[in-house]
DNA sequence: TTGAAAGCGCTAACAA
DNA sequence: TTGTTAGCGCTTTCAA
């Protein structure tokens, strides 16, 4: 695999042409080569014209590092995800990233899963890089220890994932929100008996998503009956057992579930259909994250919350190149959850 | 969320300590100063000792534009994906970036989604910012165009995608061997009549895992029946309809299915279980991928081929930094799957 | 309109 | 053992 012909080895002493290998050749000086490349400052188009052809014949690239040595800034930001990057934060990463290449602002990738030490490491080479902005993402919306950084008045952005430091700015979805959309969905389908089963009471989200299902009964007048509220883990296991119980005994059944994920409804809805339940004549079911995977996949589709995480990340590289711009912002910001709406809430749209 | 507050405003003029004001305060030399902190050249302890602690208090941190402007490198890479991150890819980058980190290299994002105008673009930006390697990703396997490298002897490493320049390095999973591994297994559980039902002819690796799919029967000594492979496209839906297919007429049936991915081998799985078929006892499955959220959720929870695309990740950094280092390295190398054995081809593990 | 030169922060070669 | 200085590639003042 390794090629010995010495005829083939890389050139590895082919350096970048600099501005002064363009200067030469165009037989002007380094100023006024830099002058021509950068359309600044008065000059002749016929020397302009030269120099820039030169350039392209050569293949001049400006050194950025060069650049941004002079200048105090490197158009270059840092991403570090104190757990890796998944589904979640994979859709803001890339929003942000295409945002901030808009602006010809570089990103560094960096994945620090959930180990202090290394996130420390990450963060002292991010420094020295000299970077302009920082943004903190996670897997879990729960609150974590603000970023210890070292360099004052870098500005610093927590997306997905919330700081317990009041001065930082966190921009988050807004869960309450999406519940609550999904419980107005339900109830004006005519649904009156709404369960909710959804994931580990010790995330944020399912308590702030809990309150938004309170919020939509009591906006639809509908009594809230603790017996219909299900919280367990994130797995369609889960969604299959918690209807199991819900069904399995007497009593009054619910007419539609709002389930915490999309895993849990499709779970939910399967178990549905194998005890011959129809979805969504008999229940209707909102899921939560509109997944495609999960929500394509489901028996009928699935109706379900959508974060707008691209939405999400896009905002974050707004907010952040307004800081790098000097503004100050703080605070959580909350951005609104949408509904996608699918034949498991309201039947087949072709009938 | 705009502090106007003039105090709080932030210190846009404290700019990061340099080694100037290190040697300032340490009441040494600058060239003194970056022996001591380089741990290079002879000091007297005290001197070194002195200048360390100065550095410490006031956080000095080198600056890496300046270091990498006076040493030819950057101590920094780029990887471009083609197509957008996801589930494929993730895993390598996040291991190429751990193995990088590793050596202090940090590690450019960009996201090109199929557009070769921003492709060039951020290809130009990272060769601004004089990257010492590249690599490239996509979500397909499949060959794409060498990547327009002007810069003469940057080290190109494609992952999971293959360059259609036989100079450059490619590294892929071994797409027929997994293959192979599926069939031996389900071979040596004693079945007879192996089914193929996989993804779209167009992806090569759909037909390398089909060569493998038969030289495992052949392998076997089974011979290969023409109707039992269907090819159709990467989803749950498809894995139930070829089930329905292949067990709706009379014939002889399968006693076996090896999908071309998980979501195939779920809906499979999960068409069989509606037609009354066990899993694994008349029927044994495997997919492919082992993509936990299909593999786990499925029931019963599915064996399947595992590219190791962790492992994958790992060694394109490895390789990448040989490059660096200035070895050359080409052609297509294909790293070994594994088998990940669960209960839909071996039954209840407790039983 | 063009050229000369300082300096961004750092390292390394050389001088003291 | 410590200090001085050139120079990495670039932009920007100031001078010609």
């Amino acid at each position: 695999m390794t090629d010995a012909d010495p005829t083939m080895k890389r050139n590895l002493s082919a350096k970048p042409p600099t501005i002064h290998d363009v200067a030469r050749l165009a037989e002007v000086s380094i100023g006024t080569a830099s002058k021509a490349l950068n359309a600044s400052g008065r000059l002749s188009d016929e020397t302009r014209e030269r120099v820039k052809r030169v350039a392209a014949e050569i293949g001049y690239r400006a050194n950025d590092l060069a650049h941004s040595l002079r200048r105090a800034n490197s158009r270059t930001i840092g991403i570090i995800s104190n757990d890796s990057f998944g589904r979640f934060t994979f859709p803001i990463v890339e929003a942000l990233e295409e945002r901030l290449a808009d602006e010809g602002i570089a990103v560094f990738m960096c994945n620090a899963t959930d180990d202090p030490e290394r996130e420390r490491q990450h963060l002292d080479q991010l420094l020295g890089k000299r970077i302009d902005g920082l943004v903190v993402t996670a897997r879990r919306a729960d609150k974590r220890p603000t970023i210890g950084i070292s360099a004052a008045g870098l500005p610093v952005i927590y997306v997905f994932s919330q700081a317990d430091d009041p001065d930082a700015l966190s921009l988050l979805p807004d869960d309450e929100g999406g519940a609550l959309l999904a419980v107005e969905h339900l109830a004006a389908l005519g649904r009156k008996r709404i369960a909710h089963i959804t994931g580990p009471e010790h995330f944020e989200a399912v308590r702030l998503r809990r309150r938004g299902y309170e919020k939509g009964l009591a906006a639809a007048g509908l009594a809230p009956n603790p017996s219909l509220y299900r919280a367990g883990v994130w797995s369609e296991a889960w969604g299959r057992e918690a209807v199991a119980d819900l069904f399995g005994n007497a009593g009054e059944k619910p007419d539609a579930i709002f389930c915490g994920n999309d895993q849990i409804a499709r779970g939910a809805s399967d178990a549905l259909r194998e005890r011959g339940v129809a979805v969504p004549e008999d229940v209707a079911i909102v899921g939560f994250d509109n997944w495609d995977v999960m929500a394509l996949a489901a028996r009928p589709p699935l109706t379900s919350v959508d974060m707008n995480l691209k939405e999400l990340g896009r905002e974050a590289g707004e907010s952040l190149l307004e800081m790098i711009a000097g503004k100050r912002l703080s605070g959580v910001r909350r951005r609104p959850c949408s509904l996608t709406v699918r034949e498991s809430s309201v039947g087949h749209k072709d009938e």
